[in-house]
DNA sequence: CTGAACGGGTAACATAATAACGTCTCTTAT
DNA sequence: ATAAGAGACGTTATTATGTTACCCGTTCAG
């Protein structure tokens, strides 16, 4: 069973953007959260692709089309918001930031990051979540938080590779 | 079945350091390798403790004891040697360094990090990486690198905390 | 109206990593 | 023996990433 996530092949993409942003408006507006001009701005460049983007890409895009250069605080801070309340997720190992696929529900992902494309997909296993809290229940060790990041190659990727 | 492992708890940490260097020695001479005055006085320092310390923490070290300040590309250099040759590991989501527990065989460890005592044990659970390559393949990615790192609570920290 | 809370701007700083170049010391082929 | 090359390390500078501290304007509850 294959099932080819949508940011490893060809698709609308203005289509995956104008969802999140639509979700993230909804899930504010429902926990009474502000998503602020700012915000929302940061989550579309964000959103601008599958791929990681780095906090100062979002600062050099910001800067270019403000005239007035903007400064780490004020990204870093949306992106603070956004991580918070789960409309993103940071991949420690890039030092980047994605969009989250399922911003909807509380969650840690798993990252699946191709080497090709550069596009992360995020996956949701619990067979994986929990062989880790078995694995570290082992020597005695209870779980807060995971960190799965894999570097590999898509599904698109790995034909033309 | 619970084998607290020795980072977390109390014990002789001379030896841990002493074994670490011992082992990199024979490492190195086996595989024709130059363990230099300044690769293993770093290998001692990651050693130094069972928390992830990192660059700039030896950098520190190392202008303090040599008056001399040291500059970050002795450090960085040194390091590249160490994860190379699998003598150290890099925790990506801290930016730091630890002793490799098991340098004889190539691999990627698990790393739980206590959120309290802050040290870091290796975990090398076929499982874990079984079920990410299991997950993975589900949606056509092929695996070939994996970082994995869980935050939480050591067994010493555990009733303490 | 007022003032605390919040969002955001600005400057400076702190930490992490790399680039580019030079020197010294080995080894090794001649 | 010696010249050529490789490897390890020093030195300086620069880039990348992230944080602190302080200020200002808006908003909204009392």
């Amino acid at each position: 069973m294959t099932d080819t996530p949508l940011a490893a092949r060809p698709h609308d993409h203005s289509r995956c953007v104008s969802h999140a942003l639509a979700e993230a408006e909804a899930i504010c507006a429902r926990k009474g959260l502000r998503l602020t001009a700012m915000r929302k701005r940061v989550l579309e460049l964000v959103w601008a692709s599958h791929k990681p983007l780095g906090a100062y890409d979002i600062l050099g895009v910001l800067s270019d089309e403000d005239g007035r250069r903007a400064a780490p605080p004020t990204v870093y801070r949306a992106l603070d918001f956004l991580l918070e309340n789960g409309l993103v997720h940071r991949i420690a190992s890039l030092n980047a930031f994605v969009g989250c696929s399922h911003p909807e529900h509380a969650h840690q992902g798993q990252f699946l990051i191709c080497r090709s494309c550069h596009a992360a997909t995020e996956l949701e296993q619990p067979a994986i979540s929990q062989a880790i809290v078995d694995g570290a229940a082992g020597v005695g060790f209870v779980v807060e938080s995971q960190t799965v990041e894999v570097v590999g190659l898509c599904a698109g990727c790995k034909g033309t590779a």
